[in-house]
DNA sequence: ACTCGGTACCTTGCGCCACATGGAACCGGG
DNA sequence: CCCGGTTCCATGTGGCGCAAGGTACCGAGT
């Protein structure tokens, strides 16, 4: 299939971003892992090939700083924390989000109950 | 402001055609009256850069047909209507936006509530 | 030793779509 | 006779999700 044409794809956008800020919330995470843990949710399963761009602009914007870290299943992992400033865009993100998907509801959801 | 920069703007990625969809289902309706009507709903504000070539996509795909009608107060309206194949995408996608919008709040509001 | 699957990181190129910008034509009122 | 409102459209840009492909480490099996 053709690279980001699927409907369900565009869903994603802008969205998935800060769905890993919210799993980063709670405990620092590395990249392969938040590849599976987002496996697991139906409608946010996605790939390495996203994950990895993405979390290059994170760190980039400073949302997120990263440490490396050994393991003893593989190569070395990097893992990722919140800074405050990622901290702090994924509380303003939940209330846009909280907006946002109110307005859909009303929309989309109006005659289909 | 560069185009498509904007983060609110990634969010109505995917979802803007189908709430057009959605406002299209209850009676057709034309262009410049679509962008008036997402004007007055939160996060889906929107200009006619967007609506036309969003409208072309629905024409070209079969989801919705045409009628010109004179107008009183302007230029010849284009009102579209949605096809039964339309119909069925709408279903379709409020399907889908259902079990998305439930992941994203899972994900999103677990520990803000 | 050698391969093979699982783990773990990354880059490159493509296509889609929201948006800014600008253009055209019709109407009524000052 | 121009100007704001209405109504349609086309063009170019930028961001991002994704497929595809590459590198490297590990342990287990042959």
């Amino acid at each position: 299939m053709e690279p980001g044409s699927t409907r369900i794809s565009q869903l994603r956008r802008g969205v998935l971003e800060h769905c890993v800020l919210a799993l980063l919330s709670e405990e620092p995470l590395y990249g392969f892992d938040l590849v599976r843990r987002l496996g697991d949710v139906d409608g946010l399963v996605t790939s390495e090939g996203t994950i990895y761009p993405l979390l290059s602009r994170l760190r980039r914007d400073g949302w997120v700083t990263t440490t490396w870290q050994e393991s003893e299943s593989g190569p070395p992992r990097r893992y990722y924390a919140l800074t405050t400033e990622g901290r702090r865009v994924l509380r303003a993100f939940a209330e846009e989000w909280v907006r946002f998907r109110d307005s859909v509801d009303l929309l989309l959801l109006k005659g289909t109950t």
